[in-house]
DNA sequence: TACCACCACTCCTCAGACAAGTAGAGAAGC
DNA sequence: GCTTCTCTACTTGTCTGAGGAGTGGTGGTA
């Protein structure tokens, strides 16, 4: 569907440093041209280079000495999370959560503590509470999602999710806003029945439930 | 010993606008003052202003909006996956694979190509030829797993997948040193059974080819 | 040889100007 | 009363010109 929206000229001056970096056009270490050199070669301003090298500087594949120059610091870039999202399919994003989600609900089914099940009762009870707002729905939604994955009570999977979760919100409360429907009622007694299997430690149940409720919203949107 | 290099004022603001959003001056989604509110705040010109927000924004911290404003899109920064893996448990990692592969292995079943089939035999039989060196093995283990999860055809998940195996490399190698025995034979088979499954587009067998294979390991490290 | 002033080059910072995008207020027309 | 258009205020985006400040080399001098 191609948005119209244009990306600013120093975005694009710093995925063109980029491309040219990861093509090894400069080594580990090497030096950048000046500014002054750069400005021209790229077509635009001096001060447009420069944003486009903190943008860089930022995700540490530049660093800039006074005095000296700018130097490449790192070739790979984690391969940014925004490009990723970007090129994918919400379905996919979805499959990604199915995959942790449902991992974490029965492994937080497992270890759940008392103050985990305060934490996720207390979301839920949140959760409940918004009814109005898409964008307060969606933050309470991943709130409560998140406290289940912390219960699971393991860093990779909750760094997995905190990696790409906060980066889906203006996506997911687009999609809320786009289908004022069936959103609330059914979803909320999913998420309570998820959080009774959690604490009443069945594993099996726990992980059915997280993978229907998602299931369900896959569906809704292939 | 307090060096004497001074940081740019430009980094100075970054921090200080980071320490803000750290404190929880302004929400996720909150809209930042003004570039021209903020320079004279800060104390510094609107281009180093500018600078400083581009800075976060390569971080992900923050999403400018011609026309809108500065928004945060993030409270922190993503913590490094080294400092992450480092802290973690062996069997946190297990289990973070076993979310991922379980459900890539079920949509491998669903989705898988014949130029998949044929990638994923072949990394079967380089897996099968490995016997001796224990950093050849898992270098071909770790193909073979990462060309099941590319033929789920879910960018997010071979994303999450290389995101953080290459960097358990070492510390797989030296797992598999620590413990020299039945890890060929009845590993290789049941490749061979997660393969078979996929091939004949088993969705349930592969998933649970998957989960019992890693969940072995899982058991045995535990 | 050892020291020092100088210089060319770099990034750093600021100010001002104008372009471009957005949202909302208010007028105009139905 | 409702819709639609236009105008305005405010935002970030971009460019330019001007100096400031740090670094390393050059060449002169004792």
């Amino acid at each position: 569907m191609a948005q119209v929206r244009r990306t600013p000229l120093a975005d694009q001056a710093a995925d063109l440093l980029l491309d040219r970096i990861r093509s090894g056009e400069w080594a580990l270490g090497a030096k950048l041209p000046g500014e002054t050199t750069l400005a021209p070669q790229l077509g635009v301003g001096r001060s447009t280079v420069r944003e486009a090298i903190r943008q860089l500087a930022g995700r540490g594949v530049l660093t800039t000495r006074q005095g000296l120059g700018v130097f490449v610091t790192a070739l790979d870039v984690p391969e940014e999370w925004d490009a990723v999202l970007r090129r994918a399919d919400i379905v996919a994003v979805i499959e990604a959560r199915i995959a942790i989600e449902t991992e974490a609900a029965a492994l937080a089914a497992e270890r759940r503590t008392p103050g985990d099940l305060r934490a996720l009762r207390q979301a839920l009870a949140v959760r409940d509470r918004q009814r109005g707002e898409a964008a307060a729905l969606i933050d309470a939604d991943t709130a409560f999602h998140r406290s289940i994955v912390i219960a699971a009570h393991n860093p990779i999977l909750a760094e997995l999710f905190d990696g790409f979760t906060p980066r889906l919100r203006q996506a997911m409360i687009d999609v809320l806003r786009m289908r004022r429907d069936h959103t609330t009622d059914a979803d909320q007694e999913a998420h309570a029945r998820l959080v009774q299997a959690i604490a009443d430690r069945d594993t099996e149940g726990a992980a059915q439930q997280s993978r229907s409720h998602l299931q369900t919203m896959k569906n809704a949107l292939a």
